[in-house]
RNA sequence: GGCGCGUUGGUGAAGCGGCUUAACACACCGCCCUCUCAAGGCGGCAUUCACGGGUUCGAAUCCCGUACGCGUCACCA
């Protein structure tokens, strides 16, 4: 039998980091299997939660990112509908839970909500509720239905043990008694998320269920359920969250970046993948770059951790500017191009530009700070030509610079490997150390003490006319 | 509080009883390369695996206890 997993999002706002990295891991574990399918369904029974828009952020989220699924409210496929709100008009959970007392798997409860909320305030944490709705025939809770009375129908728990396996947790066991008898089916007649959840997974064929580990200590009813009605118990894979320090996860919040805050940070959304993908699992091979289609090649629930990764913004800068790196230059031109236009307005070729600041951009938004000596060229300190390793000063600068304009002016291929050769002739002629000739040059034709390139490539990218004005400026104020 | 789960450097982590005087990566610190800044190269950075017992010739690795952390106990998902 293929695998089937899916990803089941409540459509509550932001796409956020976590959910993205289990909406990642449910993606690797199909994609393992080549017959294997991936399914979007949207959760939003609760219709008190429910925000504008936050579908589409979950479809533009798994599109951006390459989480392609097979099934889901969008696409179409067999199990569908796929947004449960509409399984609910359908009656289809109503249906399930009335099978289910005929199971004897559940039964009728018509205790007053209130009367739980005070009982619980006033019994506190130990408050666990012992029903006696449970005794009542079903005969008699339909005619109490039948008049009118609201109910809500609740899992019924037998005595004993429950036990499962988990890929991450192993195995798990738990004393039946410690289990809450929940509500399935609420008075409104919606499901709770709990049972419409184990419903839809068996419904859908799920074959392998990944979820949040919160979910861990629910397992064990959920999989009464499944008995209860004679189902399979999927393969269970729950992962541990994606925190924001040693206590908090990572949440809206804490005020901590979604996905596409992310991306308007200018992050790639290979890189964030490729990045969360190595929070709370680790590849056989010592590697940490991987696209993703190399992730579901390499991807093992087995190395799955079982201890919250802290998220690292360092570490997703640096693996960012791995991936820009190695980008092909026309594309990353393509991509930088706005981002270098931000800060400079003249005329100067972007892909020049952009091949300068491709070996040294972490992040799309880190581009204009870097640019502005462009546009802007500004008296400066002669200070600035002092340089102790490379024995350079303003005195130096002096010497030298009208050196560089004079053979500057009478070049006219103004490409780099052009400008490189006739550049490294004159501090050989000069007697001097490369640096003593183009350290004061590249300070002669920016006025910054650092900059992204060097003199040869920033000459090229400023063009004759503009170099030339510059650098007589420059001597001029010597 | 009950129950469940966990605990290897600042961070992600490898490790599955001897090959570990604990990989690798980020960060950090040096050095090299170099026209600055990056990138790249090289090296440093846990005598120790929460703590305490035990098992064993031998333990980060197995067992027990303690501490701490997280999760869960809703007509939320």
């Amino acid at each position: 039998m293929s695998i089937r997993t899916r990803f089941a999002p409540s459509p509550t706002g932001y796409m956020h980091i976590g959910n993205l990295r289990t909406a990642l891991y449910a993606y690797l574990v199909a994609r393992k299997d080549p017959e294997g399918v991936y399914i979007l369904r949207i959760e939003d029974t609760d219709q008190g939660r429910l925000v504008e828009g936050a579908t589409d952020i979950i479809y533009d989220t798994l599109k951006a990112c390459g989480l392609r699924h097979d099934e889901g409210p969008d696409v179409g496929g067999d199990y569908g509908p796929y947004v449960q709100s509409e399984r609910v008009r359908d009656g289809l959970y109503k249906d399930y839970a009335h099978k289910l007392i005929r199971r004897g798997g559940a039964h009728y409860c018509f205790c007053d909500e209130e009367m739980l909320q005070e009982r619980r305030q006033a019994e506190g944490d130990s408050f666990k509720y012992d029903d006696p709705c449970k005794l009542l025939s079903v005969e008699e809770c339909e005619k109490r239905i039948a008049a009118g009375e609201k109910y809500v129908i609740r899992q019924t728990i037998p005595e004993g043990q429950t036990s499962f396996n988990d890929e991450v947790f192993g195995t798990i066991t738990v004393d039946n008694e410690t289990l809450d008898e929940q509500v399935l089916l609420k008075s409104d007649g919606f499901p709770t998320y709990n049972f419409a959840n184990v419903i839809d997974d068996h419904l859908m064929g799920i074959t392998d269920v990944v979820r949040g580990m919160e979910y861990l200590s629910s397992t064990p009813k959920y999989n009464l359920i499944y008995e209860a009605f004679g189902w399979e118990i999927p393969r269970y894979i729950h992962c541990p969250p994606v925190m924001k320090d040693e206590h908090s996860k990572l949440s809206k919040r804490n005020g901590d970046a979604s996905f596409q805050d992310l991306v308007a940070k200018g992050y790639l959304p290979e890189a964030i993948l490729n990045y969360i993908a190595l929070l709370g699992w680790a590849p056989e091979e010592d590697r940490e770059i991987y696209t993703i289609d190399e992730l579901v090649q390499a991807f093992n629930v087995r190395r799955i951790g079982k201890v919250g990764a802290i998220f690292d913004p360092e570490k997703l800068k640096w693996l960012n500017g791995m991936w820009l790196r190695a980008m092909d230059l026309d594309a990353y031109t393509a991509l930088v191009t706005p981002y270098i236009d931000q800060a400079v307005k003249g005329d100067f070729d972007r892909k020049k530009i952009a091949a300068i600041i491709q070996q040294r951009a972490n992040t799309l938004q880190e581009i204009p700070d870097m640019l502005g000596f462009l546009d802007h060229f500004e008296p400066f300190d002669s200070e600035l030509y002092f340089n102790k390793k490379m024995k350079t000063n303003a005195e130096v600068a002096k010497e030298i610079l009208p050196e560089c304009l004079e053979v500057l002016k009478n070049q006219e291929d103004w490409s780099q490997e052009a400008l490189h050769t006739v550049l490294l002739e004159l501090p050989k002629r000069l007697e001097k150390k490369n640096g003593q000739v183009l350290f004061p040059l590249r300070i002669a034709i920016t006025g910054k003490a650092s900059t992204p390139g060097g003199a040869i490539e920033i000459a090229s990218i400023l063009g004759k006319e503009e170099t030339l004005r510059r650098l007589e400026t420059a001597i001029s104020r010597l």
